[in-house]
DNA sequence: ATGAAAGCGCTAACAC
DNA sequence: GTGTTAGCGCTTTCAT
């Protein structure tokens, strides 16, 4: 029945003013002495014995309380499709590393690909008063994009464009990458080459397939009927699904170019499922290099993006933007990517003999 | 040279004093009519004008006033040490269900596996309030817990235990585990059977070690000199080197059992640079069954943990720990796993030759 | 059922 | 170089 002090359960944390009464100066010299910003106005003593005190006191700032006050709560929300797919991590972690360097946390947010559920939890971001966004979810016409332009939310893509280019980008070059990756199926001799497609609602679908007929046809292989099947989204069980109506289609191919990788080990499962063999029966090539695609069976030869630096320049692009009060700064970085060449593709069988369906 | 009303840049948002303003009444009114806990107490027409006028003004909270007012910022951090290794996502995304749905936003932070950074880190989060903290980092010791501990921060371990129990902990039962892996060797007539362990520091590599060891017990094949080599960390680099000191030290095994999936790679990676095969010359078993391990080279035998609902039942605790104001409620959580058997395990070769180093 | 008033912890003019 | 003051946007007693 006494009350007492003891701290049973959630502890007060330390505040500025109890800092301040510690050292016995006012709240505001030892707000100034621990901004790195203002500490040069105070004098070095002072500074001293308020950095002394408030690690003894075990002083953590309230950012909320700094945020409400300043209007800027130093974080970034990250918006991912699928945190599964380590595509994304790579990006992230090359993006974390310039944030971080600025005193930025990265919020990395799980949304999926229904843009009613991105649109409700970047809503939620809002209200927390996030500084900026990253976005590897736009779709070529993307409603998300236009909220951001609404709500004057400084944001840069990643992995994709947006159609009408109303944020900066910071992308692969899709066209350069399927360009290599037919130049290297024709060089090993394959003609009859079809192109297992992304959702042509996203840049990396359209653009990748454009890619795919733009390269075929400066090798001359341009045909009324371009073998061409897309995936109703960037999954390997969608991959398989839509290898199967290529194939089934296209029975004649020697070799296939997927939009990514994901796609390209849902190839390899429907080509086991037909009893085929990779690349004995036909030839496939991924896009993206992300890990482990070294040590499927057989080892994918796909195009590798430079994950890393466009998580690195993305995070550069938005703290400018955050930073600037020009809006206009609007520019996209394309970076080139690199064919590497593993086991999955072979020159096509002379005989052409395959197991039956 | 004119000041105009003009929203060049970053538009003010709106507050709750302007919805209250539009609708003609006090802005506590507003407050309890946007909140649906107190809501019934609001006059039901007026809260059907607040919430009209909220919409049309594009009213969105500010969850910084709102947290530095009620002390509860509704975030909820987890640490990983490696965004980029698949388990974590699948663990998430388990727990990312359950908050969500309580109202609380999950931050993702990759923290590698440095305390002193994971510690630099966490105090962030603190600076930021965060309400809880789900630790897939832990070490044995890990004095990232004892700052937990110390600062009375709702905390839940994934995956991994701390040795000395002080926070609640959903993990795979690695014991089990480990029995599933070695009994499925000795049924396949396995006797040389060697471990590649995780780290010593980390609970899954020590708890792994020792079921291993129990499991040969049981079946009869403890020695004085039993076949264990640990990794450096859980990546598939190092797991290749301690498979080449394990193979160098006990030629004569013909299975191996891998504490992690990524130690599993490695060993692949290993074992096909001396030439040899798998299964044919030496068996492996991994454990996660992370995604991708099904497709590679040859399809994996792991163990399965149950990442979904280590993520759900981590989330549940989490919740219960940060409304409880009881610090008492201290429990783990031990998932069964299951054995899943693939390509990467067979019965020992008849004759045992293989190819010379 | 609603309004008034206070205050969460911090920062930034403004004074001196 | 330091103190004073006001206020960021919200919630929550306490009145009425």
């Amino acid at each position: 029945l006494v009350t007492t002090n003891r701290s049973t359960s959630k502890a007060r944390s330390v505040t500025l003013k109890q800092v301040a009464q510690a050292v016995g100066v006012h709240a505001s010299t030892v707000s100034r002495a621990l901004n790195p910003a203002t500490r040069s106005v105070v004098a070095p003593e002072v500074v001293e014995r308020v950095l002394e005190v408030a690690a003894s006191l075990g002083y953590s700032p309230n950012l909320m309380a700094a945020g409400l006050r300043t209007g800027r709560s130093h974080l970034v929300a990250a918006l991912v499709p699928n945190i599964a797919n380590t595509v994304f991590s790579l990006i992230l972690s090359g993006a974390t590393e310039r944030l971080s360097a600025e005193g930025y946390s990265l919020v990395v947010v799980d949304v999926g690909d229904t843009p009613s559920r991105q649109l409700q939890l970047t809503k939620q971001l809002v209200s927390r008063r996030i500084d900026g966004l990253i976005l590897a979810t736009a779709q070529r016409d993307d409603p998300l994009v236009a909220f951001c332009i609404e709500e004057h939310l400084p944001a840069v893509l990643v992995n994709r464009f947006e159609e009408r280019r109303r944020l900066s980008a910071v992308v692969s070059d899709d066209t350069l990458g399927m360009q290599l990756a037919v130049d290297h199926l024709v060089h090993l001799g394959h003609v009859q080459i079809g192109h297992l497609a992304g959702p042509e609602s996203i840049s990396t679908g359209h653009l990748r397939r454009k890619g795919f007929n733009e390269a075929m046809a400066l090798n001359g292989l341009a045909g009324p009927d371009i073998p061409v099947e897309a995936a109703v989204s960037y999954s390997r069980d969608e991959g398989a699904v839509a290898t199967e109506r290529l194939l089934g289609r296209h029975p004649g191919l020697t070799a296939i170019v997927a939009a990514n990788d994901l796609l390209a080990l849902g190839a390899y499962d429907a080509i086991r499922k037909l009893g085929w063999s990779c690349p004995g029966d036909v030839s496939i090539v991924g896009h993206n290099d992300m890990p482990l695609v070294d040590i499927v069976s057989p080892p994918l030869t796909t195009v590798r993006i430079s994950h890393h630096e466009i998580g690195r320049e993305a995070a550069d692009l938005l703290l400018q933007r955050m930073r600037g009060d020009s809006d206009t700064s609007m520019r996209n970085v394309i970076l080139a990517p690199e064919l590497i060449v593993r086991a999955s593709t072979a020159a096509p069988r002379a005989d052409k003999k395959r197991p039956g369906r």
